[in-house]
DNA sequence: ACCTGAACACCGTTCAAGT
DNA sequence: ACCTGAACACCGTTCAAGT
């Protein structure tokens, strides 16, 4: 049988370029993609459909590559620590691409399927069925300002520093770069799920 | 003496042009805004320097036209209750801004005031100095996520609702629309504060 | 001091034309 | 079926030239 003519071009490739562009020089474009690929930039519209697309086939990409295990047998707040540490881990490695992702829509299916059982550790804490929602909306929020924090700039706040010495003392107490991003995530979490501990109605036996 | 011949440009006029076309397009450029103040392009950059200059000005116009009133009298609780209220209404009035702001380092000094207020809060809470900062980090990323929940999509979860079922009963255990963004915040916001409060060590008098 | 017009180096997307 | 080249309608920024 006639092996098939070397294909110039696949989704896998354009995603691949698309991110090595990105963790580079914090964006992407098509054509700079189609330069990276030596091929021609309307080309890339036979596997792709828009730049959309791409972002959310990025987002895909991030997630199969660092996959979570299963949750559903651990009690609901080890589970919540596992999903939302793999959730942010995800991001750890490409950091660029998480301005890209926060401000679009989630269409990506891995995605889904983790937000699903986040609602399945939620629903084991005890909280009512109308808190649900809202405790996962919480855990997202959370989720998305950490991945956020990982391309913040060292200097945060500008000059100055006698106007704010409040401010001052807590950035001064504080380690810097990925020290400070870890501890932050790591008081965050801890404290995200105290929270919601107490937002459990206490039942009486 | 001599009035002042009508000046064509303000920074006002061009943050107040650029607001209007994010509110009712969700985003701005160049050529709109001129074409909006009927001059021309390259006008803009007597007033501003670039389009990040832009960014910052909305920024400061959203903070300085909805005031926070001081908090320094008030229980650590209930300050931090209004900073992230405030904070957050900055944003209710002009959802579509929001994604333009998130990606982008703040630099506007009323922002950065009330951080400072946010923090004095904080070490009146008990927590230890070196807990301040990440409890900052993480009152931000909630604030953060909640602006950015203003401008989620009504249906986030794509079809196929039989694959995800705890998904599909928070969601529609859920109102649609304002009240949920509501509904989610304030449990957050109670939620935040309780977990807080549990990172505190208890003071054996 | 302020404004204009033209130019430059970029974008995403479409489409007729080739093989 | 896949790829190309050209075109279109946009961007942000600079700069010489005018008043």
């Amino acid at each position: 049988m006639p092996r098939p003519r070397s294909t110039l071009l696949s989704v896998e490739l354009i995603v691949e370029a698309a991110l090595k562009l990105v963790d580079e020089t914090g964006d992407f474009s098509f054509p700079r993609i189609a330069r990276e690929l030596g091929v021609s930039q309307s080309s890339l519209y036979n596997r792709i459909s828009s730049r959309e697309h791409i972002v959310e086939l990025l987002r895909a990409h991030l997630f199969t590559s660092n996959p979570t295990p299963s949750t559903t047998d651990a009690p609901w707040d080890e589970a919540l620590r596992m999903l939302i540490r793999g959730y942010r881990d995800c991001f750890a490695p490409h950091p660029r691409l998480v301005p890209l992702l926060v401000t679009q829509t989630v269409r990506a299916a891995e995605v889904i399927a983790m937000y699903e059982d986040l609602t399945l550790a939620l629903e084991r804490s005890g909280l009512d069925a109308a808190d649900v929602a809202p405790a996962l909306s919480l855990v997202d929020y959370f989720a998305l300002g950490a991945a956020l924090d990982f391309t913040a700039p060292e200097e945060v706040w500008g000059p100055e520093p006698e106007k704010y010495p409040a401010l001052t003392r807590a950035v001064r107490s504080s380690p810097s770069a990925p020290e400070r991003v870890e501890r932050a995530f790591e008081f965050g979490l801890e404290a995200l799920i105290a929270g919601i501990a107490t937002r459990v109605k206490h039942k009486v036996n």
